[in-house]
RNA sequence: GCCGCCGUGGUGAAAUUGGUAUACACGACAGACUUAAGAUCUGUUGUCCGCAAGGACGUGUCGGUUCGAGUCCGACCGGCGGCACCA
């Protein structure tokens, strides 16, 4: 009478496969529910135990969903295109196009052997010419919508990996795939123009509902700043210097300026630098310095005087130094700083350091000279001429208007840099004409962006372009991909002017294949198609990890904003509602080969089943927390599912599941656990939702008498943890069709309402005694009754009652 | 440094949001069944005092608000995550 999951696993993963259990009705449904999860890239032997947590949390969601008469859309495919993959593949001497093929199945198995309710028959590979198709013509609508451009600029690169990397894939100077260092390099190359969507992405945060700590990743990331742009004239020149400030009120204290070594004002005035030896010398060698270095030697700052230039502050009309320094960074604001060292720690160490000025123009009253550290609080005005006593908020518009500079808002944020230099990737649809570029022609010649004179899209009907089986795959490190050794793939005609052009060979990202994904799975022949998308999407529930915060979740955003934009969705928010499920952890530990922790789900699959699996990680910790996997632990799950098993086996063996009714209080723990477990998943509790099922089974053995409506309740409320068992139980009391296609059970309010309750008596505010009253007793009678008790009586005494608090159906409190 | 989250039995964790702290499990101990092991079932299991009834203490530490604090406020200690020379 044992539970044979092996043989029954495997008997219902055909019988959903054949009979449909999980496809939706695309044309014809009326209430659609998009549940998605993000689906993996595989890049190692295969599903991480870490995954499975994942996919099952989400699969639970979905489940209910389905259950409560949605149509839920739950489809699967894989991210295999792009560096994880390759990189996979190059370690274990593969070639990518031939390991895609082996990941695939190796994946999709796993994936239907968890017992997930996919929609099998629309899954996806990034990989795919019919998907890559599409994230190209996505490529040549940011172009064509003047989002994509080309400029030369100081990227990222990653030495081990050999391709340049975007801001969000630097992980504190190292590369988010190999930890290498990071190095930067001055490289031509794509970008898209996220920044213009800066501020929306921001605001949206307000509406969305999503997990607090990706809407916080997220602020963090876009970095808004308010302040002011002010010009500083460089003295006896036509030029100015301009800064940007978010304290314009400490302006008066500005005693002297930086300019970050790339500032192109310094190679403009190099003829009047009286130092330019030493100073082009610092220009180099801060060049050469890594990310890393730069971060590391952050504690000990470094700077020249540009000899032979001044500039003039535009508050006090005094003539100013002016320095380059690496402290001041090329990338943000204008790459130019006014100096404040009595207000501003960086400006204050450097200042000490040089011997500069110190003035103070802010103060609570306690801030005296000299100062030992910088001032960044809050005060009035002081040494700031007519300001003086002036509240440092108000004066900062005040300074502003006064020398003529305007508030502005600066972002953190950098342009995404979509190009890389590997060969496994969707090849940017880009052809660049070197004979159109001379006659100053171009595709996107107006745009705002330099450097676009010659590129031409590739024309919409040549879509794919196919990404060639290339043997020497493997990236060589010269800033350029394998494909730029490829004659027949780079040699193409001019789309315009017919004369021989060349092709871009640089692939996109691999965050840009999975930025549209969600729309893919809806119809990869036409993913545009309006009826769809209006239908299906925005995504309703999106679960995945956290890591992505300002990842995929942020390009995500993006591009479905200038989706909107380009008129192709409706909507300027692709997940509706975001949840980051928890990081499962081994011994205390992240997950990982090194450390030799790493746990194989299909062993436990093996040896207990893909239900008690399943109903095992999502037990051992709320699902958004995530939590501790334990072998021991697991013991518990298996014994629970093997008793639910024997206790449904036995009863219907034995007949024991008349009509007979049920005693009042299985009734109301019946209704209660519906409520409770419903609830439960809703809010993604799973770990209690589990236990309430545990207490109701505890329960239904003690009973004589179970009606076979409350064993079905039991087993229908168990179908989305437990899917296979119940589906095999369901199937075995004479039931034809599937579990998961039966209503979800409702409570009965009035059952889940106890009308009685345990009254606690409390003497000072410690509870003394309980007593069993009705509900909604007044406090007259429940000071009567409580005074009555035993208990109470001894613990009163001949005390008088100074005052008593009575809180209606929970307690009444006497103070003595 | 800034922003945010979290500290509850031996362990994973519960706790109608200010109202009986430790549900549900794991582990441990004892017992039943068994030739035995395993499986299963039944008890006990926060600490201390007590034969018991019962009592005291107890949610990282210290303080506060409250009739009442795991929950709210302040300071500190420890851990995790995001940002980080961002002007």
């Amino acid at each position: 009478m044992k539970y044979k999951f092996r043989t029954i696993e495997k008997k219902w993963q055909q019988f959903w496969r054949i009979k449909k259990t999980y496809e939706p009705n695309f044309k014809k449904t009326k209430k659609p529910f998009y549940n998605l999860m993000m689906f993996p890239y595989p890049s190692a032997e295969g599903l991480h135990v870490g995954n499975m947590y994942a996919f099952v949390g989400s699969d639970i969601y979905g489940r209910m969903k389905r259950m409560q008469g949605r149509d839920v859309f739950q489809p699967i495919g894989l991210d295999g295109f792009g560096i994880h993959s390759e990189n996979y593949a190059l370690k274990i001497g593969a070639h990518p196009m031939k390991q895609a093929k082996v990941s695939e199945k190796r994946f999709y198995k796993q994936l239907e052997i968890i017992g997930n309710g996919f929609a099998w028959e629309e899954r996806l590979e990034t990989y795919d010419p019919e998907y890559y198709k599409w994230t190209q013509w996505i490529f040549i609508q940011m172009f064509k919508n003047g989002l994509a451009y080309r400029k030369k600029a100081p990227v990222n690169w990653c030495p081990s990996c050999k391709t340049v990397l975007a801001d969000e894939q630097v992980v504190s100077g190292k590369c988010e795939r190999c930890s290498s260092v990071v190095e930067k390099r001055e490289l031509e190359q794509w970008f898209f123009k996220i920044t213009a969507y800066a501020e929306k992405l921001l605001e949206n945060l307000n509406i969305i509902d999503w997990s607090e700590r990706v809407k916080i990743a997220q602020r963090n990331w876009i970095g808004r700043s308010e302040g002011a742009s002010i010009e500083f004239e460089v003295k006896d020149t036509e030029y100015k210097i301009e800064v940007f400030t978010t304290r314009p009120d400490t302006l008066f204290g500005a005693t002297y300026m930086v300019l970050a070594p790339e500032h192109s004002l310094i190679q403009k005035l190099k003829y009047r630098i009286k130092n330019w030896a030493e100073i082009s010398s610092y220009i180099q060698k801060s060049k050469l310095e890594s990310e890393e270095e730069r971060i590391n030697e952050s504690k000990d700052k470094t700077g020249v005087e540009l000899k032979g230039l001044r500039a003039v502050n535009p508050a006090t009309g005094e003539s100013i130094p002016i320095w380059i320094a690496d402290y001041v960074l090329a990338g943000y604001g204008t790459g130019a700083i006014m100096a404040v060292p009595a207000h501003d720690e960086r400006d204050f160490e450097f200042a000490r350091k040089y011997n500069l000025p110190v003035r103070i123009v802010i103060s609570d009253g306690t801030v005296v000279s000299p100062l030992v550290r910088a001032y960044t609080g809050t005060g009035k005005l002081v040494n700031s001429g007519s300001l003086d006593g002036t509240d440092f908020e108000s004066a900062k518009w005040q300074i502003t208007r006064k020398v003529s500079g305007r508030r502005e808002i600066q972002y953190r944020l950098r342009d995404w840099l979509i190009s890389r230099q590997r060969y496994w990737g969707a090849p940017i649809p880009m052809i660049y004409c070197a004979a159109c570029a001379q006659l100053g022609k171009g595709e996107q010649i107006d745009s705002v962006q330099g450097g676009m004179l010659g590129w031409y899209a590739v024309p919409e009907k040549d879509l794919p372009v196919k990404l060639p089986f290339v043997k020497e795959f493997r990236p060589k490190g010269k800033g350029s991909s394998p494909l730029a050794s490829v004659k027949n793939f780079y040699e193409v005609k001019c789309p315009k002017c017919g004369a021989k052009a060349r092709r871009e060979t640089d692939v996109s990202d691999t965050f840009l294949d999975s930025a549209w994904y969600y729309i893919g799975y809806l119809n990869l022949k036409k993913p545009f198609n309006k009826t769809t998308i209006k239908k299906w999407s925005p995504v309703n529930m999106y679960i995945g990890g956290a890591e992505h915060s300002v990842l995929h979740l942020l390009y995500s955003r993006f591009l479905a904003m200038a989706f909107h934009d380009m008129k192709l969705v409706d909507y300027d928010e692709p997940f509706t509602k975001f949840r980051a499920h928890g990081l499962l952890i081994k011994e205390g530990a992240k997950m990982s080969k090194s450390k030799g922790n790493v746990v194989n789900p299909d062993e436990y699959i093996k040896k207990f089943g893909a239900d008690a699996l399943r109903v095992y990680l999502m037990f051992l910790a709320p699902f958004e927390q995530g939590g501790d996997f334990r072998d021991a632990s697991i013991l518990g799950i298996v014994r629970f599912l093997d008793r639910a098993w024997r206790y449904f086996v036995s009863c219907r063996d034995k007949g024991r599941t008349g009509g007979k009714k049920n005693t009042i209080e299985l009734q109301k723990l019946m209704h209660k656990t519906i409520k409770k477990v419903t609830d439960d998943i809703e809010n993604l509790h799973y770990n209690t939702a589990i236990s309430a099922l545990m207490v109701l089974l505890n329960e239904f053995e003690k009973q004589t008498v179970v009606s076979v409506d409350y064993m079905r309740y039991f087993l229908l409320l168990s179908a989305p943890l437990a899917p296979y068992m119940t589906e095999e139980l369901w199937h075995s009391f004479g039931n034809k069709t599937s579990i998961h296609r039966e209503k979800w059970p409702s409570y009965n309010s009035k059952l889940v309402e106890d009308n009685e309750f345990d009254l606690i008596i409390q003497i000072n505010g410690r509870v003394r005694d309980t007593v069993l009253v009705s509900k909604g007793i007044v406090q007259e009678e429940a000071e009567k009754i409580a005074r009555e008790q035993i208990m109470i009586k001894k613990w009163l005494g001949t005390n008088a009652i100074k005052r008593v608090i009575f809180v209606k159906d929970r307690l009444i409190n006497f103070l003595i």
